[in-house]
DNA sequence: CAGTATCCGACACGATACTG
DNA sequence: CAGTATCGTGTCGGATACTG
């Protein structure tokens, strides 16, 4: 029930600090926060424009609202419920989490950018191992 | 027996630079990469300063061993291993890895000094959870 | 000193099903 | 539409013991 029971223990209950660089560095916490950066998105439609990446995959409704959760509960998003029928919720980025997402795409444009070397480095590592 | 086996399937099985993130953002990469920014380390040397710092904790030999690896096998760390008796081995950043920690350690910077808003931002959100 | 091997528990993440 | 509940699996990370 609680939102960040789970993570809690491995190894952010020392280190509250920690706790947050795994939200915003997490699997769906890095796509969610580079989307709103963007713009502000409902939940079908922020889960259906991930889905839509290449390469990124899709997020079960499961993942995306905990991930939205916790990026609220640290203060990162906002969540806005306008109270109409049928339901209609809009998520945005707070002024801390839209600093957090600058960086947090930075890293990503980074490891984007530096894929190519990356894998060479890993191929040229294996040989070295496989070959003696 | 290869060194990342484990971690692929997760998550980074698609987009290899997942992957690359994952190790750079992992409990320990991040710190390691902050420490070995600051110079060249020995690995039994890299523990105990690891360990000396507060709030951080301590690493085991085997966790300190697998991330320094990964980060090895991505081009990021240099391990310079002296044919000595006893052995003698040092690790240090490459011009790749320099980018990364550099990254990181703004992102931890970041995390730190935003700490406090954060946490008045999870107690507020708790609250009004129990409250109401 | 510099690691590797093995066992283990906690939990992140996913698939599926259900609710207001 | 916007989620929560439940169950299953992989694996991360720690403890301990052992090797060159």
């Amino acid at each position: 029930m609680t939102v960040s029971a789970g993570v809690a223990s491995r190894s952010g209950a020392l280190c509250p600090q920690r706790l947050t660089m795994e939200h915003v560095t997490s699997r769906w916490g890095v796509v969610v926060l580079i989307r709103l950066l963007e713009r502000t998105y409902r939940f079908a439609e922020l889960r259906r424009a991930i889905g839509a990446t290449e390469s990124v995959g899709q997020v079960t409704e499961k993942m995306l609202g905990q991930t939205l959760q916790s990026l609220e509960r640290d203060g990162l998003v906002h969540r806005d419920v306008k109270p109409v029928v049928p339901p209609h919720v809009e998520y945005s980025l707070t002024d801390l989490g839209r600093e957090a997402a600058v960086q947090i795409r930075a890293l990503a444009l980074w490891t984007d950018e530096r894929r190519e070397r990356v894998e060479r480095a890993r191929r040229e590592y294996d040989l070295a191992r496989a070959g003696g």
